[in-house]
DNA sequence: TAGATTCCATAACGGCCGGTATGTAATGCG
DNA sequence: CGCATTACATACCGGCCGTTATGGAATCTA
């Protein structure tokens, strides 16, 4: 009944013997590899090191797990998305997004591919939850996106027949297609050729 | 004993009630809509309308009738990107491609995206020989656009700095992500702007 | 120490998975 | 007809799925 604000660790009972936040890192690890639906309950534990209840008790279910492996992803992996909002030219931001993604997807030690993307495709019903989650994450930040090359619009960097929408919607398609490429095993050195590419054919005013 | 080919039909035995060339489209629509992992027997013998021992008779299993529904998906569904190859200009080649890709992909009757890239991305371990399978078939399409765009090349399509290789790579990436963007529930509207926004990029001499 | 509380470990649950054994119906051949 | 052959229909298999019940171990308060 004391209603004085008890967030901080007044613990009662037996402590827990793991730290949540390196098993939510295993797991995330895990689902972006397998997916939502190819990552049974057998593998995560393992992966985190510790049992099936545990796991409930301290994540829920597999899905709320997955949400909260979701969160971890866009901290800590999707941090050069916003830096890249910041750069100076509409230009640069697409570079900072393409070079960054090749970092995250090809990181050794890190899974290949996009969780984003390997959560959208494929997979049955079940992860219908999942699939809509991350496509209204995907949204929010296309319209960050569209609004930073709105302003690069208004500062005349692009010619007439370009719209910020639709150069947001065909960055996300490259960036989006080099995670299926990095996801079927193509090098850095093929990923990079992709951006190169791409940069060379962005359009000047 | 009879060493005469009898590969007409001789048939002895009770006679098959369903058409397994329209049974293997069924199939492939449930494939294309949810994966390979994703399509249980289940589902795969109801939409086919026949039974399991039934499929396993004319399929061999369930891998088996995966690797022949993608002969009849690249036979149909992936014709346009054979057509594309005798266009006369590499310009013209990727639009076929990109324009073929959004009637595949956004037909309303059959599934949205690319079964091959729902094929490669997520899922687990179990698929292992189903991505490759795909990996090495998509390798191959790849090796005979690179030859088109080097024929392209020698006629002085591109400025110097664009390689065939490259520019296959690049265009691959924007049709894989179409095909994300698709499977996601973009519409033919915000693809066409993709394509639109890709052909006004395209590199001229 | 006694009780309350929280966590860990084992084992079990119903349900679905891909795949198959079994018995019966339909055809061709002699 | 009798026989071989093939396909159908039902029911079943072991195994894995996500989830949870149960009991003991570890910590707090009193």
């Amino acid at each position: 009944m004391e209603s004085i604000a008890t967030a901080c660790s007044a613990v009662k009972g037996r402590p827990r013997e793991f730290c949540t936040e390196q098993a939510l890192a295993a797991a995330l690890g895990v689902f972006w590899t397998k997916g939502y639906e190819g990552a049974s309950m057998a593998d995560l534990t393992s992966a985190m090191g510790i049992t099936k209840p545990s796991l409930y008790a301290a994540f829920g279910n597999k899905e709320a797990l997955f949400h909260k492996a979701l969160d971890l992803y866009e901290a800590e992996k999707l941090a050069y998305t916003r830096e890249a909002l910041n750069q100076p030219t509409a230009r640069a931001v697409a570079e900072c997004f393409m070079r960054g993604a090749i970092n995250a997807q090809c990181n050794s030690g890190s899974p290949k591919g996009c969780l984003g993307v390997i959560s959208t495709t494929a997979c049955g019903s079940e992860g219908q939850s999942i699939k809509d989650d991350v496509i209204a994450r995907r949204a929010s930040s296309q319209k960050a996106l569209v609004e930073r090359f709105e302003q690069a619009q208004q500062a005349g960097e692009f010619p007439a027949h370009i719209t910020p929408q639709a150069l947001c919607q065909y960055l996300y398609a490259i960036l989006q297609g080099m995670a299926v490429q990095a996801g079927s095993g193509a090098t850095r050195t093929e990923l990079e050729q992709v951006v190169d590419t791409s940069l060379a054919m962005w359009p000047t005013r």
